[in-house]
DNA sequence: GACAGATAGATAGCGGCGCTATCTGCTATC
DNA sequence: GATAGCAGATAGCGCCGCTATCTATCTGTC
């Protein structure tokens, strides 16, 4: 497979799949002259996880080279590569220090002692839920904690959801790449459903789309 | 206030705060004179509202200001300042008409129909979850929809914990604000949230970490 | 073996975004 | 009156994800 057809299979323009040879996300095509090169499947899978990650996961160029050079190591460590993937998914880190991350991060280490989480506090899933909820205090949301029970369940199940997915139905050697994409993917999908339960729910309480639901707009 | 003192009060640089108020995301101060303005406490939380969305939320400046528009629209349409802001949520739209995203719409019509919930097809989340779904089928991951039940049951948690907390909570006033916050800010927590039991599950299931937590990286 | 078309690799540039710097009058305060 | 701050305007900057262009080479076809 030639970059043309490599273009033409994943709807990507060619200088852009050169681009991403170069940035280090796409592995070089096997060289059968000094300037030719050919291109596998494996090339046409990971570009189109390169695509999804961007466009569906909103992940930066950097990041997802950092994903998939932790996701290529030989000697892959896990933990390592959902490390990688799960740290990119934060907003931008935002240094506060005020009473408002104080008492974001105690709210924080309450709820992961209460459910029992095997965690720490430097993981960074824990410091952007910190910055988070500190943010919302600053906004005078605080009492939003009140509901962070109801999140945390919610989270763990979809949590189970996504460990038992990935432990029935993917093969070992696709494993790691299976777990990075249903977490980054798995929250565009998450992120969505949230929004349409959120209409049906708001329909519900106020009315604002009828009974029947029918469209108002 | 002068602008001075809003940006010591708030930790934004007073050139960024001029630039938030050419780009319409904040208010005008009342002007004392014809080069002189004072700015209320109103400008302070709007001004954190525009960080929060960006710094946590992720949200881009344009679309904050749709979304601030809407928000002081005198006459409120609340689903229509809800929807601004959630249309902002989602990824970048990518246009493919291949057999996947065919699917991955008749999946979503299922789930909606299935679960009742009180919406239509152009609402632009379910074009966020076909969007999402299709990618992964086309990432060999058609079978996600396995857990899609599972991911819609915590979804409709998530949202009944929001309209309850906004319902019980909040001022008439700000409610809409409210909602808006939530639905943003609230991804990230439960983004942040989905992670860490992301991290639990996995050492419950595979022993990443050891039974006891400890750190091992 | 000539020739059109594709290719590898390199370099430069572009458009969007979120600011940031600078300048010109003016104003508040001491 | 000196100093600091301010409003409003314009220009530029740094990052990011490409995109355009060029050279030298290779492939496939007649």
């Amino acid at each position: 497979m030639r970059i043309g057809e490599l273009s033409r299979a994943t709807g990507v323009p060619v200088p852009t799949i050169k681009y991403y040879l170069r940035e280090g996300l796409l592995p070089p095509g096997e060289l059968t002259s000094p300037n030719q090169a050919t291109y596998g499947e494996a090339h046409e899978r990971r570009l189109r996880l390169i695509r999804a990650l961007l466009d569906v996961g909103g992940m930066k160029v950097a990041d997802i080279a950092d994903v998939l050079t932790a996701l290529d190591d030989p000697v892959r460590p896990l933990h390592k590569v959902l490390g990688a993937a799960a740290d990119r998914l934060g907003a931008a880190r935002v240094e506060h220090d005020d009473t408002e991350s104080a008492a974001a991060q105690e709210v924080v280490a309450d709820l992961v002692s209460r459910r029992g989480w095997r965690t720490h506090d430097s993981d960074p899933a824990a410091t952007d839920l910190t910055t988070a909820l500190a943010a919302m205090a600053r906004l005078g949301h605080g009492a939003f904690v009140e509901v962070l029970d109801d999140y945390a369940d919610a989270a763990e199940r979809v949590a189970r959801a996504d460990l038992g997915y990935v432990d029935r139905r993917v093969s070992v050697e696709h494993m790691v790449e299976s777990v990075v994409i249903g977490t980054v993917l798995g929250e565009a999908v998450f992120s969505a459903l949230r929004r349409l339960a959120h209409v049906d729910a708001s329909a519900k309480l106020y009315g604002t789309e009828g009974p029947q639901g029918r469209k108002t707009s």
